[in-house]
RNA sequence: CGGGGUAUGGCACAGUUGGUAGUGCGCUUCGUUCGGGACGAAGAGGUCGUGAGUUCGAGUCUCACUACCCCGACCA
């Protein structure tokens, strides 16, 4: 049963992940390369996955009373210098436009990396009192960071993502935003791509050029690199005292708002793709897939074609009417080999195959991606068991990957032990860390590993650094980075 | 930005001592098919990365340039 059909023209991710990673996401139409390095098309089929991130992150955000927006591409550079760390962050890889309409600019005009400083520049005109606040803008849009090796989804010169912006009266207030922020990419990840994530704080080193504090949602990947798969930053008062950002508080005194920002991006998708798959292709979760259910009509002979289509017409809108994604793919261009391979190849949950067979049986056969099982549902019962396959493939990405992590994270208590997970799994690895940055740096020059987070929630202990001998308080989770 | 490699049809590649470009897949049309990438017939598609040079003649030899890929450094 079961049988897993080889695909001839995939490369396999049991031998390469990267090279099967760019291959899938080349061959499912998700994205293809664009005639500038480091730039990618997203195509319909990759889109819909953004677009459906974009729906379920709107909900989570207006349910917070966070409005959309939209702010220039372009950046006076004069603006960005404003927060020192901000823009020493982000120097080396800006694009920079120095010639408009033919003449050189005084100001040359930063393409947005991110959209903090001429945010800000706007808020400082429109927060004046208590009462303005908070202020709860959030932006669709995209920005340009000139990475000097770019790779599909996870790190591309251009990438599409959301990013929010908001200011509070105090600095609790905000807190709670940035940790609000966290949680909803928390449930992205687990809920809707089925990808477990650890949410933590950043070391001083790792967190956003001008923030006071960054948070984190990282996963792991299938070769044992880490994901940074969203942040959310609490920024103190540090880009309200540069952009002057002021208002007088229920008191009559003045005071600088309390700021937050936080982004999720295409990457993200990235991090979905690499984690679940196999040799046939893409898996992609019910809960965030496009097409839930394909129906493939398995033609004898033209007799009884349009007997047979009429059927499977049946099938999908029934299917749509319960509000499954449901499509019927009835080109009689491909036979139906071909057409089992494509669907596979992008990751289509559940396939249904309806033959002659079927249609006298008034049945279907149901096939689910991730295990390649399949069985013969009768029609009347074919809604309920869907909905139950849809969530149980859910389930069972989930945990999965939830078990590969878990699997691949160790607690260290030596760092020849840490040197050596390196050199052999990766994975995620719990140690304590004296705090320092300049070991830290040492334990990165030597294992590639650097600090993900700190996890919420983590103990405070005893113990020494792993790497140093020096007194710490906390495991730190450490990983090579994507 | 350092080290290595590659560049020939949409993709993957072959092309011998220099003689005017080929194979597979894909694509188009027609027909027969369809329970795991169908078959037959007939077609379309290439300034051989760019620019110079050597030569009667360059995909092939020489030089320069450019782009891309892999490894590393960098990457809130």
């Amino acid at each position: 049963m079961n049988k897993q059909f080889e695909k001839k023209e995939l490369k396999k991710k049991s031998e390469n992940l990267s090279d099967w990673y760019t291959d899938v996401v080349l061959k499912a139409a998700i994205a293809d390369y664009a005639p500038v390095k480091g730039c990618m098309v997203i195509r319909p089929y990759g889109y819909a996955l953004w677009e459906a991130v974009q729906d379920a992150l709107n909900r989570m955000m207006r349910s917070a009373g966070i409005e959309n927006a939209y702010f220039p591409l372009f950046i006076p550079h004069s603006l960005l210098e404003k927060e020192k760390q901000h823009v020493a962050g982000f120097s080396p890889e800006l694009a920079i436009v120095t010639i408009g309409g033919g003449e050189k600019l005084k100001d040359p005009l930063v393409v947005r990396p991110t959209s903090e400083t001429i945010m800000y520049d706007m808020y400082s005109k429109w927060v004046h009192s208590w009462r303005d606040l908070p202020v709860l803008i959030n932006q669709w849009n995209n920005v340009v960071r000139w990475e000097k090796r770019t790779y599909l989804f996870l790190r591309t010169t251009e990438f599409l993502w959301q990013e929010g912006h908001t200011a509070h009266e105090t600095e609790e207030e905000a807190m709670e935003m940035v940790m609000k922020a966290l949680n909803w990419y928390r449930q992205i990840y687990e809920d809707y791509f089925a990808v477990p994530v650890v949410m933590g704080k950043k070391s001083e080193s790792e967190k956003f050029a001008g923030a006071k504090t960054t948070f984190t949602v990282e996963a792991l990947m299938p070769d044992g690199k880490a994901l940074q798969g969203g942040t959310s930053h609490n920024l103190g008062q540090n880009f309200s005292k540069s952009f002057d950002i002021s208002f007088q508080t229920r008191d009559g005194k003045s005071e600088f708002v309390w700021q937050t920002s936080f982004g999720f991006s295409t990457r993200s998708l990235g991090g979905l793709f690499l984690t679940h798959g196999d040799d046939s292709g893409l898996v992609l979760p019910p809960k965030i897939a496009s097409i839930q259910v394909v129906i493939i009509p398995i033609f004898r002979g033209d007799d009884g074609q349009e007997a047979l289509l009429e059927y499977c017409g049946e099938v999908r809108d029934a299917l749509v009417g319960q509000g499954i994604r449901a499509r019927l793919d009835n080109r009689d261009s491909q036979s139906v080999g071909r057409k089992f391979n494509e669907w596979e190849v992008k990751g289509v949950p559940v396939r249904l195959e309806v033959g002659r067979k079927e249609m006298e049986d008034r049945a279907v056969t149901m096939a689910r991606r991730d295990t390649g099982e399949k069985v013969l549902v009768e029609r009347k019962e074919m809604l309920p068991k869907i909905e139950k396959l849809l969530e149980d493939i859910q389930t069972s990405l989930y945990e999965t990957a939830l078990k590969h992590m878990n699997d691949n994270t160790r607690d260290v208590s030596t760092f020849a032990e840490f040197e050596d997970i390196m050199k052999t799994t990766r994975g995620f690895i719990r140690a304590f860390w004296c705090e320092e940055a300049s070991c830290e740096a040492r334990i990165k020059e030597a294992t590639k590993a650097a600090t993900r987070c700190l996890p919420l929630g983590a103990a405070e202990e005893n113990g020494v650094c792993v790497h140093c001998g020096k007194p710490a308080t906390h495991r730190w989770l450490f990983g090579q980075s994507y």
